[in-house]
DNA sequence: CATATATGAACGGTCGTTCGTTCGTAGTAA
DNA sequence: TTACTACGAACGAACGACCGTTCATATATG
């Protein structure tokens, strides 16, 4: 028996972590618009009236759940982000790729969400995320270099913006594990995630890479 | 005076395509769950119980935007076509960049339509457009490969698969400006379009391309 | 006349949200 | 212990608005 409550045999799983749950679930699968508060109220197993007690209108759930990916989305301690600041690029080409696939498989749930803004809000709710975004990678990339145990091993061709590189790179796997992995277009390249990655990686390094040509 | 029907002062319009416009209109920028049929017929300027004279339910309007989209984005005389069947890749690298801008713009409606059905239908009606998507892109290159007048300036890196080479590079450019243009992000690379298709190709050519280091 | 097109009131549902009420627990005075 | 108070959490009926669709009716064309 502890001070705060009697913890019964059924882990209580708080309501609000219930509703939460439950609208990101029917978010992702039906859209904004396509899910009703009854519906989210079922699922989470809660009465109708009790959301309201959490969340002042049904665009607040769905906003409160797009801040709480967001958050966690950016956190260092997850794989992209793992990646893009650990080694500095461009010796982390490959690195990129399966952090890339991790992080699609991880946060579905979030670019799904993402993609209901942009399709039934005009992206309103996630603009910021969206502008600044070439900032972003650059500090990204600074930071990587900046840090003591980085010992760069290759350099970027001169006639390729390193920051606009690294912006390819990522979009480019992250964009082909968004359709592989949540459009379910599985193997849309003829290939398995690890054959695209290297593939990928082998035409990016020779792309980018100063005075490598064989990679 | 014609025979069909006298031309008015406004420009006829038949109601059809004005129902369809509007509905266009209103789903790329609400969704589907978003926008009602009331909304449809108010902009169309045309009674509501008129759609139901040309469609028998409002996902039917929605299926028949897909297709007449669908019919014209695949046909030959559109410019990411073209430049697929015109000259052979890798001869065209730089040329898809450009077709894949004009044609992002030129098709925002049908690209965003897709993502209401992604996000609203479970791509349902656009799931046969996914499936198979390589072997599309493989025929495309047999196809260019197979004109009289082609002559195979250079060739693919033998490390590179040339139709998975292909849809590298055409996805790429597509995902960069449908961020661009659809999605609102004006410059997210720090690039003005021309340098964004110029540096993609620069990249794109010395990692593809069988011997060539400097493009 | 017949036919195709157009109208908008009306129908049965469902929507997001509100609100009066009940439940469950903690605190406290007796 | 018991009795009472206090209060956030939870409930679900109810409200008014809006939904997709139907249909009786009207209009225009031939």
């Amino acid at each position: 028996m502890t001070k705060k409550t009697k913890i019964g045999k059924t882990a209580p799983a708080a309501n609000l972590d219930r509703i939460l749950a439950a609208a990101s679930d029917l978010f992702t699968r039906q859209g904004f618009h396509g899910t009703s508060t009854r519906d989210i109220a079922a699922q989470a197993g809660v009465s109708l009236g009790n959301i309201y007690n959490y969340f002042g209108t049904k665009e607040e759930v769905f906003v409160s759940l797009l801040e709480k990916y967001e958050k966690e989305y950016f956190s260092p301690d997850q794989p992209l982000i793992k990646a893009l600041s650990s080694t500095a690029f461009p010796d982390n080409i490959e690195q990129l790729g399966f952090a890339s696939r991790e992080t699609v498989e991880k946060f579905s749930a979030y670019i799904l969400l993402i993609y209901v803004d942009v399709v039934e809000f005009k992206a309103r709710h996630v603009a910021k995320l969206f502008s600044n975004m070439r900032a972003g990678y650059s500090a990204a990339l600074k930071s990587a270099e900046a840090k003591p145990h980085h010992k760069p091993r290759s350099k970027v061709a001169p006639d390729v913006d390193p920051v606009a590189a690294l912006m390819m790179v990522t979009w480019n796997y992250s964009n082909y594990f968004i359709m592989e992995k949540l459009f379910k277009v599985k193997g849309h390249y003829g290939l398995g995630d690890t054959e695209a990655v290297k593939l990928f990686a082998r035409v990016f390094k020779r792309g980018i890479l100063a005075g490598g040509r064989s990679c």
